[in-house]
DNA sequence: TCCTCTAGCTTGGAC
DNA sequence: GTCCAAGGTAGAGGA
């Protein structure tokens, strides 16, 4: 990894183009070509950058360039989509190459599958008495998070069976945050699902987390129910120690 | 700017828990407090990082820390959300501080405000004689990209007036990349907008640079019309050098 | 402030 | 390869 403290101006052209007046700002060059332009601020993203695979190449200025105090420029090209990034180096202030070796990874818990995971496991929360049909149960429009059988659907919703049609089958759509999209996606699962006279009627339970005020309203409005979820109870039931009822 | 290259070992608790264990890393220790855990490789994402509002405290180990070998941790806490990354610093083999200054920030083109500048004002593209009503057309749900009013609708349409209901109005949703997404957007505001008896009824244009298949297909079940844009193009005739028809 | 939508999204997975 | 969904999405912009 080589760290370079450069006053410099920089382009983009690829999927767009996007430009960097001249300025002090941090480049870091990665063991695999990629190249990230920081500024001393502003985001976790770079101002602009170059992903793997790619190739860096060091030019000469053109005339002009150097005539206005460029000293060297930096071609960073994308191998596969032709993206470019042109780096104007006017001065360097730091410049400095370091062995980092392989990174194990990270390790992350509290991502959507553990909630799905957990779910699945405590799948009474969905529906008293309901069991497990499987997860990542496989439609033609991709899989539902789970499917779930609810033996007492009929009795439970008897009071307006109209609605629920007396559902013996829930359809899951876990989410850590809900917004308006997971309950479109959950309504396209239940348009389709309901078209399987095996499984119709099959009624909709959007679990996460967190659920938006709008993705609330419009989940009611298409009669989807919505669940609350609390990993951290969920995570100790999990972990043998019961939570009280 | 503060750059270290350390071994070190990180742990982040807040949204989720992530754990990166002992490797050699670059640490960014930006201005503004904000911190990125970047490995050599990868991508322009940090492993881990914290974003600002966040304060960096340095710490003593603990006494099985010290053991362990761990000279100094750093704690960075977010100041509204309690996020908190905890670095073990094992080994310092580099440290430098660097005084950047300010961005003046990065100026794109082509991004989908472009687009639809562009589309507002050829707006024929969108129907053979349509004017403009505006951009942004405000509805309780978010604005609509570009009303359209197009005279011609009826006549245009006669064939399946059924369908479009003599639609004199358009909706027209710009995206650089149409998915399945837009679809369902455009969808949402084709509801709401046909409630309204001053607007109703009115059909839908997805204008966009590509547009996947699904989408696509999904437009097509739901009778919205698919429209793809040429930028360059469009930008040729806004520059006053006309295309051919 | 909350909420929505864009992003050179990136990244991973399935087909 | 293409396409879809998740992300500590982040960040901008409007109500």
């Amino acid at each position: 990894m080589r760290l370079v403290i450069a006053r410099c101006a920089v382009d983009y052209t690829g999927r767009l183009n996007a430009h960097l007046p001249l300025a002090t700002r941090l480049l870091v060059h990665k063991g695999d070509g990629s190249l990230l332009v920081h500024s001393d601020g502003g985001s976790y993203k770079p101002l602009n950058w170059m992903s793997p695979p790619c190739t860096l190449a060091s030019e000469e200025p053109g005339e002009e360039e150097a005539s206005a105090g460029v000293l060297e420029v930096w071609r960073v090209t994308h191998k596969k989509t032709g993206d470019a990034l042109r780096v104007q180096i006017y001065e360097v202030l730091h410049d400095s190459n370091h062995d980092l070796g392989i990174d194990p990874g990270l390790q992350k818990d509290g991502v959507e599958a553990d909630l799905q995971r957990l779910l699945a496991e405590q799948v009474e929360l969905v529906a008293e008495g309901a069991t497990l049909v499987r997860r990542e149960f496989p439609t033609a429009i991709g899989p539902v998070d789970l499917m779930v059988r609810d033996p007492d659907g009929v009795a439970i919703e008897v009071a307006d069976e109209s609605a629920t049609g007396g559902a013996r089958h829930i359809a899951v759509e876990v989410k850590r945050k809900a917004g308006i999209d997971a309950v479109e996606q959950l309504t396209r699962y239940l348009e389709l699902l309901n078209r399987d006279s095996h499984l119709a009627p099959v009624r909709g339970v959007l679990a996460a987390q967190s659920i938006a005020p709008q993705a609330r309203t419009l989940a009611g409005d298409r009669g989807i129910e919505v669940l609350l979820l609390d990993y951290d109870a969920m995570k100790g039931v999990e972990s043998g120690v019961p939570t009280l009822f």
